[in-house]
DNA sequence: CTGCATCCAATCTGATACTG
DNA sequence: CAGTATCAGATTGGATGCAG
C-alpha cells in the first residue's frame, strides 16, 4: 500500500473528529451528487443545462446546491455571460483538477468492480 | 492526468445513469459514514465498540447500517466469536484492501488541503 | 459486549411552480 | 436558459429499551 492511514493521521490527526475540516470537504466531494458533477466537469466546461442532462436523476435544487458548495470550496468555477438568453459555464479550477487526478483512479476501480459487487437494490 | 473520464466511460458507459451498479457502489463507499468506517478498518481489524468510539459522532444505528451494507458488498468481513460476553470483529476483505489502496491517496489529498478549503460550516 | 427495534425530531430530497 | 421558492415525503440522527 502506497499511502498509510498513519500518514493521514500525521497530516490531519482529526480525520475521525466530528466537524473537522477534512470531514467537511470529504462530505462535499464524496456526496452522492458531488462526485457525479465533478466527474461530468472532468471532461471540460459544462453549462447548467448540460450538467442537468448529463447527471441523470439530479434535481435542479440539488444541482444548484452542489454547484454552490463546490464553488465555495474553490473546486469549481462559475462564469456568467451577460447575454440573452443567459449563459453560465461551470469548470474545474486548478484545485479541482488536482482533486480529480486523485478521484478518477478510485472511480475507475469502482466502475470496473461494480457489476460484481452489487447485489442489493 | 493518468486516468481519463473517457476510459471510465469505456469501462462503464453508464456512470451517469441513475441506478447503475457503479453509482450504487459509489454511494456505499463514499457515503458520509462509509468512508470513515473503511478508513478505521484500514489500520486493521476492529471490534464493534472500537469502531463506535473511533468514528466520532456515528450512531449505533448508522454504524450497524453501514457495516451491513459494506459486508453485503463484500468489502468488509464480519467475524463473530461465540463467547460471553460476545465479541465481533470487522476487517477489510481482499476487495476492501484493494479499494482502500485507491481511496487513501484521495483522502490524504483532502486531509492536506482541507484546512485551506473550508470556509462554510 | 453487540447489536436490533421503535419513536420522534431534524435534515435532506425531489417535483412543481415561478422569476429574471 | 438559469436558477429560486415552496411544500410534502424520504432519510437520517438520537435516545431508549431490550435481547442474545
Amino acid at each position: 500500500m502506497m499511502v498509510s492511514l498513519a500518514e493521514i493521521r500525521e497530516t490531519s490527526g482529526e480525520v475521525f473528529t466530528d466537524g473537522c475540516p477534512t470531514r467537511v470537504v470529504l462530505d462535499h466531494i464524496m456526496s452522492k451528487w458531488g462526485v457525479l458533477v465533478l466527474l461530468a466537469l472532468t471532461d471540460g466546461t459544462r453549462r447548467w443545462g448540460e450538467l442537468r442532462r448529463e447527471v441523470d436523476g439530479i434535481s435542479e435544487k440539488m444541482l444548484a446546491s452542489t454547484l454552490r458548495t463546490l464553488e465555495a470550496d474553490g473546486i469549481v468555477s462559475r462564469t456568467s455571460y451577460p447575454e440573452v438568453p443567459p449563459r453560465v459555464e461551470y469548470a474545474l479550477t486548478e484545485l479541482g483538477r488536482e482533486l480529480m487526478e486523485h478521484m478518477l483512479p478510485l472511480v475507475q476501480w469502482v466502475a470496473v468492480r461494480a457489476d460484481g459487487i452489487v447485489r442489493e437494490g
